[in-house]
DNA sequence: AAAATTTAAGTGAACATTCATATGAAATTT
DNA sequence: AAATTTCATATGAATGTTCACTTAAATTTT
């Protein structure tokens, strides 16, 4: 066999050959793509993506807290702190303190929040639509357990 | 039905109920926990995740471009210089400009990059063995597939 | 063919975000 | 009551992003 490496593109098959069957290879790329993807659709309603995280984990007149919020969106604590405090400032949402626990705090939607959040949740329901047309709904159910299998072996790592 | 919005932990279950069905949500997750998992792993050798990615799209003695190196790890061109650029700082990797486009910086391993590359990649393994034992091989054939359909249709979008 | 235009690869600097670490305060455990 | 744990925040370092710019190749125009 001539030697590969020193040739570009096939360098790339082999690569690719190896990637196509290592399931977290294509969990990133789809992860990414649909960030990507989602992120251009948002930017019109003046959203990020740390800010729709955050929209989306909570329903308006429900009280959320900061560690369950990092929780749902899959953020650290410290960086969610921070985009909280930033969708203050917008007036996207409003916090108190727990009357049940003063260390926690709690969180939840201004109607404007609201409002974003059903804006942006119709943006990403197309794009969920548009990227699965060609998945069938039994495919559909298929990739959601195994993939919550995976990530229940994940935790227990 | 009692107003569910009041209860935190019944908000919850709704949440999770609903993106129970939502792909984008597991993958998500999915995403996240393998980078969480994978990155205390990798850090006793002194890598973290942009640094791996862009030792895992290299071979010893092959050269990649910049931009090929950023299109494999799905990684911003901005961002896939500045990594660059600390890893060669690190001893990590090589550049030199391509004799045949001198636009084009190719990248590859260094020896010592390459036993990081090694490194690295036994420890992937074992998260993905540890991650995915309770997953047939058809299952995980199917996954791929679905998984790389659906990042089909995103570039398409 | 030479000149001008467009496209592509990469980089730099200013700016914004995220992370790691430390700290404070409240609750829980011993 | 002391020690430990949990929730949240602040700080400074590291990292990523945006926008503008440079250089080089490819394409079009004259």
């Amino acid at each position: 066999m001539a030697d590969p490496m020193t040739d570009a593109s096939g360098q790339l098959a082999i690569l690719t050959h190896m990637k196509r069957n290592w399931p977290y290879y294509w969990v990133s790329r789809v992860n990414a793509g649909y960030v990507q993807v989602l992120e251009r659709r948002l930017k019109p309603l003046g959203l990020d993506m740390p800010r729709w995280r955050v929209l989306i984990s909570l329903y308006e007149e429900e009280y959320l807290s900061v560690s369950q919020i990092a929780e749902i969106s899959t953020m650290r604590l410290n960086t969610t702190t921070k985009v909280v405090q930033r969708m203050q400032a917008d007036g996207l949402i409003t916090t108190r303190i727990s009357p049940l626990d003063r260390r926690v705090t709690q969180v939840r939607l201004t109607p404007e929040g609201d409002v974003l959040r059903v804006r942006g949740l119709e943006e990403a329901n197309r794009v969920l639509a548009a990227s699965f047309v060609d998945v069938s709904a039994d495919e559909l159910a298929q990739l959601n357990a195994t993939l919550e299998k995976v990530f229940g072996q994940l935790q227990r790592i």
